[in-house]
DNA sequence: TTGTAGGCGTTATCAC
DNA sequence: GTGATAACGCCTACAA
C-alpha cells in the first residue's frame, strides 16, 4: 500500500491520470463551479484513489495566504491558556485558519525568538499575551504587516488590537472586597520574577486597594518561578509565620497556590476562613469542590478565545469595515466569594 | 516605521541593497561559511536594518523540508497532554523542528479531518494518540511517507513507532493492588462513549483483575463524556447508592473525578478510605495535596514528550541507523498508593 | 567565494 | 470550460 521511497503524489500526477491540466485539477479541488460536474467528479475520484493530498505550502506561496494564525501563550500547561487555545482553535475551525502555537515560558527573551520564528511562516495574524515585549519584538510585530492581537492584559500602548482586562483593576477590586469583609492584615502571594508577568499588575492593584483603605500593603510574599503551583502554595502555607505572624488573609496570584495554602493551613489546625482567609485568582475547577470552596477572581478564558477568533476572521474577511472594528475588547471579570473567606 | 501596504521585504530586496545576488544572501543567512566574513556581516547588517524575515514556506518548498512535526492530542486542556506537548516542543526547540498542533476532542471523525488537514502542511513526522483510528486515517498515515508515532497506548498493529504503555495492563495492576488491600466490591468509574478512548482499555484491565481474583466486575459506572471532570465525579459521589449500594472502593478513570467523588463522599459523612476507598489515574498535582491524598496510577507525561522528541530527531537525522531504532518504547508506570485507599 | 539557471507545487491571469 | 504561462520566494546544482 505504501509507496516506498516514491515521491508524494502531486497535482501534476493527478492531472495526467485524469487527462487534464493541473489547472483543471486545481479548480476541481477548490470547487469554484468552474469545472464541468462530470470532469470534476472524475478528478475527485482519482484524487481519492491516488490518495492525493494537496501541498498547502506551495498553494500558500502562490496565493500569499498561509492560513496560519500565530498564537503565543505563556504556558500550554495551564487551564486558562489551554482553554483559550482550544476555543480559539475550535472557533477558527471552519474558516480555513489554523493555529501555530508557541509558549514563551514567561520569558520576554523566548517570546522574541518565538515571534521571529513564527513570523517566518507568514501567519495572517498574530495573537500573544501582553506582559511587556522586548523592543525587537515590538519592531517585528509592527513590521509584520498583519493584525496583532494582544491578550489578557490591556497594554498602555497597544500595537494593534487588545482583548482582556486590567489585572490591576481586577486585583484591586478583589482586595477591596476582602477589606470589606473585615480583613486588615492581608498578604499577597505571588512569584518572584513576575515583573514581566501579569502578577506584577495584580500586585499593584493589591497595593492600590490596601493603601486606598489606609492599610499597609507590606505583606508581600514572593516565592518561586511562575507559574505558582499547589506545592508552592503548600510550602508557603506551612511556613507562613516565618514571613509575617499577623496575617489574617492571603490573596494568592492563582487558585493553585491558594489550594496549596489552604491544605497546609488545615494540616496545622488553622481554620479557613475563621483564622485566616484565602482568596485565589482564576476560578480553577478544583476551587469549587475544595473544602472549603475557594473565593476567587473569575473570568472566562473560552470567551477570550471566541472573541479573538471573531476579531481575526472579521479582520481577515477583507471588507473595509476592518478599519471600523474597535481596537479594544474588555472581558467580563467578577469576584466569586466562597467559603475560604469570611461571610459578609 | 511600518511599511504601509508595501510588500514584505524579500531576499531579492536584501540582495539588491547589498549589491550581491540572492544566493549570497541565502548563504550568508544559513551561515555555511561559504561567504566572506566581510560581505556576510554586511549582509546581516542590512537584513537587520530592513527587518527582513525569511519566508520559510518558500524555503521549505525548495528544500522539501517543512520543519513541522504534526502533533495530535485528544484535548489541549488536560495536564497530561499539555505537559507532553510542552516538553515535546521544548525538546525540539533547537532542532529547527516546530510543532503543528491539533486536538481531536476524543473523536475519530475529527481526528481524520485533522490528519488530512495537517498533512497538507507536509510535516516531517506525525505524532498522535492511539485510540483506534478510522480506516481512512490509517490510509492517510501510511501514504504520508513520514514517520508515524503513536502515543499513550501501544496499538495491537502499530503503523510505525509506538511510545506509551498498555492501559489495560496498568489498570489491571492497580485493580490487583486494590484487591490486595482487601477491597472486594470495587466499582469502576468511567465515561460513556469511551470505546474510542483509552478508558475502554482501562475498563478491560479492571475486569481482568476482578475476574482473575474471582470477584465480580459488574459495578461499572459510566457517566458523561470524556474527559471526566471533578464535577462529574462529585455528582457520582453524591448519588453513589443509586448505582450500587454495596461499593467498598471506586477506581476512577482519572484523578479529576476521583477528587470529585471524595469531596462528595466527605459531604455525606462517608469516610475515605475507612468506609469507601477511592483511586484515580494520572497523578494530577491536586492528588498529592488533597485530603486525603489520592492513590493513583502515576506516569510521566513529560518523559513521553522527551522520548518522542528523541525518536523523531533520530529518525530525521538521516543516518541509516534509522532502520535500527526500536519500534516500541515503554513508559514507566507505577501505582502511587496514598491515603484515599486502605493501608496494607 | 560568488553568480546563473532551473525547479519546488501550487494558483492568477489571460488566452482559446 | 479548459489550458498555457508566469509568478510566489527560496534553494540545489552547477558554472565561473
Amino acid at each position: 500500500m505504501q509507496n516506498e521511497k516514491k515521491q508524494l503524489v502531486t497535482m501534476e500526477d493527478v492531472a495526467q491520470a485524469a487527462g487534464v491540466s493541473r489547472m483543471t485539477v486545481s479548480r476541481a479541488l477548490s470547487d469554484n463551479g468552474l469545472v464541468t460536474e462530470k470532469t470534476r467528479s472524475r478528478i475527485l475520484a482519482i484524487v481519492e484513489e491516488m490518495n492525493y493530498v494537496p501541498d498547502q505550502m506551495a498553494g500558500s506561496l502562490a496565493t500569499k495566504r498561509s492560513g496560519f494564525v500565530a498564537t503565543l501563550v505563556p504556558s500550554i500547561n495551564n487551564v486558562h491558556y489551554g482553554k483559550m487555545v482550544q476555543s480559539l482553535t475550535d472557533a477558527l475551525e471552519n474558516t480555513g485558519l489554523q493555529i501555530l502555537l508557541g509558549h514563551t515560558d514567561y520569558s520576554a527573551q523566548r517570546e522574541e525568538v518565538l515571534v521571529e520564528s513564527l513570523l517566518k511562516r507568514r501567519p495572517e495574524a498574530i495573537v500573544l499575551p501582553f506582559d511587556g515585549h522586548s523592543k525587537r519584538t515590538v519592531t517585528l510585530l509592527k513590521n509584520a504587516q498583519i493584525p496583532v492581537v494582544q491578550l489578557w492584559e490591556t497594554p498602555p500602548k497597544p500595537i494593534g488590537y487588545t482583548i482582556g482586562f486590567s489585572n490591576r483593576d481586577v486585583a484591586r477590586s478583589m482586595t477591596e472586597e476582602l477589606i470589606q469583609l473585615g480583613y486588615k492584615n492581608i498578604a499577597f502571594l505571588c512569584e518572584t520574577n513576575d515583573e514581566w508577568t501579569r502578577g506584577a499588575a495584580r500586585r499593584a492593584g493589591f497595593k492600590d486597594a490596601m493603601e486606598g483603605a489606609g492599610l499597609s500593603a507590606h505583606r508581600m510574599i514572593r516565592f518561586g518561578q511562575p507559574p505558582m503551583s499547589i506545592k508552592d502554595g503548600h510550602f508557603i502555607g506551612s511556613n507562613l509565620k516565618q514571613y509575617y505572624d499577623d496575617i489574617d488573609c492571603i490573596f494568592c496570584v492563582s487558585d493553585a497556590p491558594a489550594f496549596g495554602v489552604i491544605s497546609a493551613l488545615k494540616e496545622q489546625g488553622i481554620s479557613v476562613p475563621d483564622d485566616i482567609g484565602v482568596a485565589g485568582f482564576g476560578n480553577f475547577e478544583v476551587s469549587r469542590f475544595s473544602n472549603p470552596t475557594i473565593s476567587t477572581v473569575k473570568f472566562d478564558a473560552e470567551e477570550l478565545g471566541r472573541v479573538t477568533a471573531k476579531l481575526i476572521t472579521d479582520l481577515l474577511s477583507g471588507d473595509k469595515s476592518k478599519t471600523k472594528l474597535p481596537k479594544r475588547y474588555d472581558i467580563n471579570v467578577t469576584n466569586a466569594m466562597r467559603e475560604s473567606t469570611r461571610q459578609q
